[in-house]
DNA sequence: ATGAACATACCAACCAGTATGTATGTACCC
DNA sequence: GGGTACATACATACTGGTTGGTATGTTCAT
């Protein structure tokens, strides 16, 4: 029936942006509900409960953003140090002054809820993985091409790199400055050059 | 009258934990009450409301508990990277594991309030710039004395430095294992090393 | 006629906040 | 030094609003 998948999706789709800008346990049932004109028996019908919404949204959404907006993009041929600086500055000159104050949807749930559910912090941990290992991958790829350097270790570096990504967002988050983001990331990219061969 | 700090003390210290354990809008005032044994009328003689008691709590537990763990401990003489690294380490070495999956106090609620609640947002970020500009200060003076790199802009590497800090305690946080800290924070470390002269 | 896909009305629990009352000092005047 | 005025520091009981969740009913396609 394709009239329940389009009101499961339009659900999916208002509870990640209610959850964006609320955090989970902020993210109101009847505000979801108010957005998409759906009535609650229909939210229930669909999920179990508003837990379950919100592994439906990590699991769908914010995974699918995560493979379109960076597990994608940075497998695309060339260097891997010039390709990574390429995605994060693109993302970078996308971002708008709205945006950046919004932080990061993944590592927003991350904070919020992985020290109360342990669901929730499963579910981030394996994007987290997945995104760490697309990382790990280049790199490694780059110490066979011989442009990365082969001293260092893929995973770890990848899991640094992954981590201060995040770290630059959210401090630029906090800040709601693009500069300050600006400024941040160049740090980044000086870690990232001092991984060259 | 000593009573009364003594309550208002209680109050603020058992608000710290229940934010740090449940964030503040998921706080309950209710529980905090049943911590202390004080009654709502003596909370809200003190604090007129939750709001100026999550600010309180910035400004007086957590301010002091950065000044203690983090910016007194980096002013100590010596190189200052390995100061730096020193400081991370031990900070490390003391973590329980219940700490870990906890997270940093101030990057939590950095995450949470910043984008809903100017007051919190500024507030955060007075403590922010104190621990960047303490960063910035050492590996200036080490500039002067000649054991650091005279090419790097100091406030730069110390807005880096603070942020894949946070970074590392927020990936650490989600995986909820030490090792996945001490992983990242020998990224960072290679990072540091890399601003020696 | 049976189950999926809703719609409506309701519920108990909890929330921050408040109105009102009281006990204990403490300052000041005579 | 004793009485009065006033403020501080609470205590108790309550309110209106919101929350996630549920019980029951209805529509409609197969």
């Amino acid at each position: 029936m394709a009239d329940a998948d389009k009101t499961r999706q339009a659900l999916l789709e208002a509870a990640y942006e209610e959850i964006y800008r609320h955090g989970f346990q902020a993210a109101s049932l009847n505000t979801i509900l108010e957005r998409t004109g759906v009535t609650k028996g229909a939210l229930y019908h669909h999920f179990g409960s508003k837990q379950k919404l919100g592994y439906a949204v990590i699991d769908e959404i914010i995974s699918q953003k995560l493979d379109r907006e960076w597990l994608t993009p940075i497998q695309q041929a060339g260097h891997p140090i010039d390709v990574m600086i390429e995605v994060i500055q693109q993302a970078g000159q996308q971002i708008t002054s709205q945006q950046i104050d919004q932080g990061c949807p993944l590592n927003n749930l991350a904070q919020e809820m992985s020290p109360i559910d342990a669901g929730f912090r499963q579910r981030i941990d394996h994007l987290y993985q997945k995104w760490q290992e697309s990382i790990e991958k280049i790199l490694r790829d780059g110490q066979q091409g011989g442009t990365v350097k082969p001293s260092i270790n893929p995973a770890d570096a990848a899991l640094f790199i992954l981590a201060s990504l995040e770290g630059c967002m959210g401090i630029a988050k906090n800040a709601q400055s693009i500069d300050e983001l600006k400024r941040c990331a160049q740090g980044l990219f000086g870690y990232l050059d001092s991984l060259r061969c």
